[in-house]
DNA sequence: GGTGCAAATGCAAGAAGTCGCATCAGCCAC
DNA sequence: GTGGCTGATGCGACTTCTTGCATTTGCACC
């Protein structure tokens, strides 16, 4: 399940999840409601690691397992998806407003955002070959940026 | 650096293992030693942890700082590359014949390699807009298969 | 064959999750 | 409001990997 980009649709998301959960039979907890409060006022991302940091700020006993279970949970809702960093650890994207995967420089350690247009080629290229969908939010590309290659990833540009 | 696909040129990257450490004013120990005989044995893909577990067989002292240590030594002679399996973790691409990325299925598990003219959309296009080279054994791409998609990523077929 | 320096190792502590299990508590029915 | 079912939490053990530091050892040079 996708959320749409204007603000009252993303509020709109957020008010909904106590009542997405019930539907589904699941529970409003306390602790579901700390995180979906601290990850309402998240933009961009968030790892697993940050989000138990951030809850703990506003309630020190906060526990990891139960904030890890719950992103999947919450994954499971759609309202928020993961990728994965430079390192492979999961990255949680918090209401995306558009869609994107990201691109990283081993040389530079910079990254950029990856739009759909950008990733279409790949995207049509696998659906029209295999018939398989890409998960656009989880996609990670890594590489080596103009820069870089044009420094041959040491020296200084002068 | 990258290694050539014929038998002798495998057999000669890891025999030139030791000389090419020397060269850098690296050093060949009784551990690397082991973990290039674990590696010379190994097809396809391995992870930090199964070496580690492979080379504790041979020999029970093998300590896993040791091993992930090496395994970046590795990498940087060009003798092994990195991507990510289907939950971020670091596999080791062995000697590659062809550099290929994976694609993997998130309804059934599956997975499959993309093998250059796959993926070269993708690699076309940043190369022409950014300039941006993509390591292709980087690569991993999920999202959902034709199967599961028409599947509905549940339902079995009949 | 010794010597010395820098690289590598072993070890221990810690980060980031994951999992099983006993206990707790949301929530639906009454 | 109470009770009870079932999902969620807390907790502890474990996995996989990382890092700092003291100690060891490869190896270039003589
Ligand atoms: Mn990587
Ligand atoms: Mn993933
Ligand atoms: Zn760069
Ligand atoms: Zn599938």
């Amino acid at each position: 399940m996708s959320v749409g980009g204007s603000v009252a649709e993303r509020a709109g998301a957020w008010a909904s999840v106590r009542d997405r959960l019930r539907e589904r039979g699941l529970r409003w907890t306390p602790q579901r409601r700390l995180m979906v409060d601290v990850l309402a006022q998240t933009d961009g991302h968030i790892t697993g690691a940050e989000l138990v940091e951030r809850c703990r700020e506003l309630d020190p006993a906060t526990i990891p397992s139960t904030v890890y279970r719950t992103l999947d949970v919450l994954e499971q809702l759609g309202v928020i998806r993961h990728g994965h960093g430079r390192d492979g650890r999961e990255e949680f994207h918090v209401l995306p407003q558009n869609e994107h995967g990201h691109l990283f420089c081993s040389g530079c350690s910079g990254s950029w955002d990856i739009e759909a247009p950008e990733a279409s080629p790949l995207v049509r290229a696998l659906r029209r070959q295999r018939g398989f969908a890409v998960d656009l939010s989880h996609l990670t590309v890594v590489g080596v940026c103009e820069d870089c290659s044009s420094d041959r990833g040491v020296a200084r540009r002068s």
